[in-house]
DNA sequence: TAAAATAGAGCGTTAAAATGCACTTTGAGA
DNA sequence: TCTCAAAGTGCATTTTAACGCTCTATTTTA
């Protein structure tokens, strides 16, 4: 759906971490299907799931100015 | 939802362009509804509209590691 | 301050996100 | 290669995002 990079920064973080989907998945209070639809790179996340998936993580979610 | 900052970035980026919800609504293709009620702080967007809205305003959406 | 433009809200419909459960596939190690 | 853990898929349900239309509220400007 042309989110590679931010689902491939949440797959590595969570890989460096060494959590699975379901440790993530608990941890985030994102449902386990949810997330591994969205590491399939299958749908589109609402910002509310990127931002549980994220505070889990310790990633931070931001909108600048392109270039900028 | 606790969205502020998203939200806050893409109401203040559209004001400093002097865009309109409607013009913005169509340039981006994302319905002047789900504009609205993103702006005023209601509902959960998808990371699609998110997406939508911050091609057509030149912001690009970045998750990266707190702090980092 | 009256008119026009812009923003916000109510209501209803459609499409899809979120979810659980059960099953299959894949990959790493004994 | 067998096993087990982790990842991915199918199916069904519930919730809700996206949307248009209409109306109201607010802001801007002539």
């Amino acid at each position: 759906m042309h989110f590679e990079n931010i689902i491939k920064t949440i797959k590595e973080r969570r890989e460096s971490l060494r959590v699975t989907q379901e440790t993530l998945a608990d941890l985030s209070g994102v449902g386990l299907r949810t997330l591994k639809q969205f590491e399939a790179g299958k749908g589109n996340p609402t910002l509310l799931t990127l931002k549980k998936l994220g505070d889990a993580l310790g990633l931070e979610l931001t909108l600048k100015i392109k270039g900028g």
